[in-house]
DNA sequence: ACCTGAACACCGTTCAAGT
DNA sequence: ACCTGAACACCGTTCAAGT
């Protein structure tokens, strides 16, 4: 009996292993299409699942959200550590803070929002991104030019907004432009005044 | 007739204007309240009035909030005409700014939302603005310390950038904070390094 | 000419009923 | 134990019917 209730559970499992992960998929593909205000009912629907079956595996919209970007903050950081062998500090904290604004930008400002959103499931998000931006930021004001009093949270708060701020617009030149003088404001040059 | 159908005219427009003026100060009163994506349908049930006579009114969400912001956007740019007489054209600017961080800041994003919108109507939002911002860097380039590649476009999108992602966040003087690096950004000194 | 509000197609979310 | 989908209370938006 308890072999064959085990062996139940384990279908069951299995079962509701291939609902969680065709929803994930689903999930990317929509939010990809229709950015983090994506219905979820559609989610659900295309999924082949019932909504309630959606709401068991993910209790709220961020929690999705958050399972979405899993994979993405993992690379997002798994770079930031690379870039830490860079010999320039500076350089390295320029580099990785253009990727965190790539992340930002993409699936029409999926990124930026759970890095802005202020629940939990946000600050699940935001954890190992502000981590990995900790460790940049203190390196580039020890061996760098990055003025003393910059905060981690404040340029991963200033990236999120220009993304935030420039997610309906054509030009994507903007976005770089906006980092650059943001860059300058933490005493990272750049190019010069002309 | 002609009288008549005048004077029912009137009566007409001043019921149409009553209305007008009633879901406008509804509509402040609720999107302070909830935010720019609050409930058109609640704003016209508190106002009084069927769906239909809000839509007929203001075509849609965008015009709304237009309307509930023209005043304040007016301010924001008598402001900005004042400080043009300021002596440090430097200063005015920062001045300035900060008066937009704080307009982007208000009723949960509506300010900032308004800015960055695509849409045609958030156009109508961002055109006073943009020509202020303009006149201050523009006289902030010629006799101040601000870059020549400084882009009044681009600085009111920073701005509304950091409004946007320091709404969730408790903490007000972060936004300062943010728009002090930016200052920097653009070549107005501020406070220097620690 | 302007207003009305019922109606439509959706949404997020829940929960009794199934297997 | 997990899934289902009908059901609920909402939403934005429209439009025939009223005055």
């Amino acid at each position: 009996m308890e072999n064959f209730s085990g062996s139940q559970e384990v279908s069951m499992r299995a079962h509701a292993r291939r609902n969680y992960d065709q929803i994930l998929r689903v999930a990317t593909t929509v939010f990809a299409e229709s950015g983090p205000d994506a219905s979820l009912n559609e989610i659900a629907r295309r999924a082949g699942v019932g909504p309630g079956t959606l709401y068991r595996h993910f209790p709220n919209r961020q929690a999705l959200q958050a399972a979405v970007l899993g994979e993405r903050i993992e690379n997002l950081c798994g770079h930031g550590a690379d870039l830490l062998s860079l010999p320039d500090a500076d350089t390295a904290l320029a580099r990785w803070l253009r990727s965190l604004l790539i992340h930002t930008r993409t699936d029409k400002g999926l990124g930026a929002a759970t890095l802005t959103h202020a629940t939990d499931q946000g600050a699940q998000c935001r954890i190992a991104i502000e981590e990995t931006a900790a460790r940049l930021v203190a390196r580039a004001k020890d061996s760098g030019t990055v003025r003393g009093d910059t905060s981690a949270d404040d340029l991963v708060h200033l990236v999120a907004g220009i993304g935030l701020a420039t997610e309906h617009r054509s030009d994507p030149a903007q976005a770089e432009r906006l980092l650059d003088t943001v860059l300058r404001g933490i005493g990272i040059p750049g190019t010069p005044a002309p």
